[in-house]
DNA sequence: TCCGCAGACCTGTAATGACAGGCTAGCGAG
DNA sequence: CTCGCTAGCCTGTCATTACAGGTCTGCGGA
């Protein structure tokens, strides 16, 4: 199977790995790697792109974090985009959507939108160093009049100047970011675990500190790569129960 | 700071990379190393455990996938004060595997297998009529010995005749139903909530009946739709959270 | 034709060496 | 005492080499 490759960009402005797992991952995003399609080995790769297998490794390594492919043990080795994916048909936008569609009445309130330095937690699943600037954003989203979600978010301030300031009342922030930033979201991890909320949590969902609710972080980012978006959610489950598809 | 280091075993059963992950994720989760508290260099680190700095980044490499530390730029990796977490990957067959990859121990103890008449959720969630067979099994997963998941499963009997008596033991039940009766998963829905547990289940997941813990309720269906398999598990989220990953 | 085994292929693991560039601490000048 | 600069530390990146052990393919014998 012959395939066209791009030429790596050998100026140390992106590492070379980075650019590899692009150019695997647009493969497998096109179709043209389809499921249970086998990657050349690690040693094709090597010199087919003229790198060592360090990189070759590092890309292939990326990718298998991404989920997009799995590793087959013993020969030919390497993956094939994954078949049995995640869906999260749950997914903030997309529940919203779906419960609207079901004839809820879905509001979104903003409580608080700052502008302040990563804390660590930020730091870690952003990506970016301590300190750096990040727009926070409260929000609340109601069903019917019910409270039903906390929304904690971070972004970078770099990707979304003067958000801090913009109106969201009542706007997916998807949407805003998309088209006013144009930033697309690629994929995200989701993290679930039960807990308390304390006790200001509660009083904003209307709920008593010894509720259970889920707790959801949530890390999201561009198709480079780029972490664009953490939050931590806080989802009375008493109201509805999250759903996961997986396909 | 002097420490005290386990001397890594070099007869090739485990790889050094992970030994060391091991040896300082044991700091971590003992508090030795806490919040801010910088790890060694990776310098230092080869030094002091006479390996490659290969291995040395191999297991900090480990350590940030899971979470336990980030790292600054410049001097030094930091611990991180984020409390352990585990990753549940929410695949079909997956999670236990990648528990056990990033160097945990899993176990599986099936404590209950029987046959019975479908009850009325049953036969909803697997679209079979109230009362028909159902082979029921109720299973106890751990993670390095601490309690995890507790999983009760229905599956149609007459497409697993025979599995009230098979062994389970430390077996992936999916393994078992691909090999054993040629069953394909192909999809699922998964359902989650956050919910106390009743006294029985509190007692085998050793937590008391008012620790919040994650109620998680799916069905997955074969390539031709026949619903084959419904659970309710019972997951202790203060040891991991509940992984989801979007793609 | 079928089966078994040897050798080729491939990944996992590990050591080593090298270099660029970022970050910091400490020194020296003002 | 303060400020700025530099040397050293540290990580990120990349190449190369080596070897063990698992897997697969194809050849040759039955």
């Amino acid at each position: 199977m012959t395939m066209t490759y791009p030429r790596l960009n050998r100026d140390g402005a992106e590492p070379l790995w980075m650019q590899l797992m692009r150019a695997l991952r647009t493969k497998i995003d096109s179709g043209e790697l389809g499921p249970d399609q086998p990657l050349p080995s690690e040693a094709e790769l090597s010199d087919m792109f003229s790198v060592s297998r360090t990189v070759v490794r590092e890309a292939l390594r990326e990718l298998v974090q991404q989920r997009l492919i799995y590793k087959v043990k013993g020969r030919g080795a390497f993956v094939s985009p994954r078949k049995t994916e995640l869906r999260f048909i749950g997914s903030m936008s997309g529940s919203a959507d779906d419960l609207r569609e079901s004839g809820r009445r879905v509001t979104t309130h903003t409580i608080r939108q700052t502008l302040g330095e990563a804390d660590e937690r930020e730091a870690a699943l952003l990506q970016i160093p301590l300190g750096e600037q990040v727009v926070r954003i409260r929000r609340l989203r109601r069903v019917d009049g019910q409270p039903w979600l906390l929304v904690d978010t971070a972004l970078p301030a770099r990707l979304v100047p003067g958000l801090e300031r913009a109106v969201l009342e009542n706007q997916s922030l998807y949407d805003v970011l998309r088209r006013r930033y144009g930033l697309e979201p690629a994929a995200a991890d989701r993290w679930i675990e039960a807990v308390f909320p304390d006790r200001e949590d509660a009083a904003v969902l209307e709920v008593s500190t010894s509720t259970p609710l889920l707790g959801i972080e949530s890390v999201a980012w561009l198709d480079d790569n780029t972490r664009f978006e953490a939050y931590y959610a806080l989802h009375r489950s008493d109201q509805t129960r999250f759903y996961v598809g997986i396909r």
